[in-house]
DNA sequence: TGGTAAGTTCGATGAAGATCGTACTACGAA
DNA sequence: TTCGTAGTACGATCTTCATCGAACTTACCA
């Protein structure tokens, strides 16, 4: 099984702001909500979004390239999870107080 | 001396779409930065920014708007100021976690 | 009662970015 | 090898929004 992971910054290249600003849009917080669900991480195309397939694929690259998850790749698949240990390591407590909001 | 609070939405009003749109713009995060090491608040017009003044008040608006920072008039100044105990209530760690990364 | 200083509002502009359809790639199965 | 599926890349479009200058408001002071 291939596991290759897709580009991303390493942790001590992630900036607030880029997360920032990837965290405020919210089809983007729609994603980061289901993949809290799913620790071990989710296939892109079963998270239920009102967006096409490529608007989606476009909103994972700018999730992907802030910093704010990892995608592999697994056959055609590609699974994407938290970069949870990261963020809490960068920015004490900043996914659990968004996460924590859930409306 | 008057002190009259600008319009701003009460806390269970705080959305965090909102309040992470607000926060995702450079020249906003400097704004919270600034606030941050004046708990008693600053006139907005003591804030180095790298824009012009009706630029400045559209980002302090945005900031009140979303619910991140309170204003309050004093004479022909305004003075901001962070909504710490609102956020901390309602996405604990949040506000922590953005100002503890100070690049 | 002027004058000035702090700040807002409005309208215009330009840039950024969310969205989509289409074409493309990569992989697995028949 | 051929087909289907998962997903990306690209180009175009449309919307959102950061920015500015100019005009306005309010308060303080001489």
């Amino acid at each position: 099984m291939s596991k290759k992971a897709l580009p991303q910054p390493a942790r001590d290249e992630i900036r607030v702001e880029a997360v920032l600003q990837a965290l405020g849009e919210p089809v983007r917080l729609q994603i980061i909500r289901a993949l809290a669900d799913a620790p071990q991480g989710i296939a892109c195309g079963e998270i239920e979004l009102p967006v096409t397939a490529s608007t989606r694929a476009h909103h994972l690259r700018i999730l992907r390239e802030a910093g704010v998850l990892t995608t592999h790749t697994e056959g055609t698949r590609r699974i994407s999870s938290l970069r949870r240990e990261d963020l809490e390591t960068l920015y004490p407590g900043l996914l659990t107080g968004i996460l924590t909001a859930r409306q």
